[in-house]
DNA sequence: TTAAATTAGACAAATATTGACAAGTCAAAA
DNA sequence: TTTTGACTTGTCAATATTTGTCTAATTTAA
């Protein structure tokens, strides 16, 4: 489930209209249609006015945002297994330098 | 090891210098060099040009260049691990969803 | 010290992103 | 069938970011 997807299940869910949740994160209607059909990407900024307009956890929304852009760069690759192990590996390390501070 | 001391570490190994490899790539030396320092986003192209000038396989460092950009999107969160285990799932759907064509 | 190698800073040019508007589609109500 | 309301699409100017190079440091090695 992309982004888009995930937040206009959201919308529908709560049964509000694009209009509504786009005024109240002071953006066009058009604008948040076409992020929810994921031909425009949102801003961070916009996911936090979005968590609030549809009351939901802002920390688990911008992980699925963070989520989407990844996927997104990945999605192309052949090799995104393996890019994601050296991922990891490298997080790990960078967790690991941080907790020597 | 980020894309920068990886690429760094190839050319001293092969005892190259920063403005031999610049020019193979036709970019500038101070360029050249604030990518392996991490100041500046290495292009496509330049990695592929990089791989042709450091003898090294294209596709390997296309895939440790890529890896750093997604490190670099995820460094400063604290949910990391999270965000991956989402980019994981859904790479996997993706997989599935090709093999149904 | 000198000379070569590398790095930093500043800049214009090229590219990309942004948000808005107007015009479009579509389905359901009147 | 017309109208209405919800949503979508295409386009555009404004803004922001990225790009590569130049020049001027700074570092390094002889």
């Amino acid at each position: 489930m992309t982004f888009g997807e995930h937040i206009r299940k959201l919308r529908e869910q709560k049964q509000l209209l694009l209009r509504e949740v786009a005024s109240q994160m002071h953006i066009d209607t058009a604008l948040l249609s076409k992020i929810e059909r994921g031909t425009r990407i949102a801003r961070k900024e916009q996911v936090e006015a979005l968590a609030i307009a549809l009351k939901e956890n802002k920390n688990e929304l911008l992980n699925v945002w963070m989520a989407d852009k990844i996927v997104n760069m990945l999605k192309d690759e052949s090799n995104s297994t393996e890019i994601l192990k050296k991922v990891e590996e490298e997080i790990k390390n960078l967790t690991n330098k941080k907790q020597q501070l």
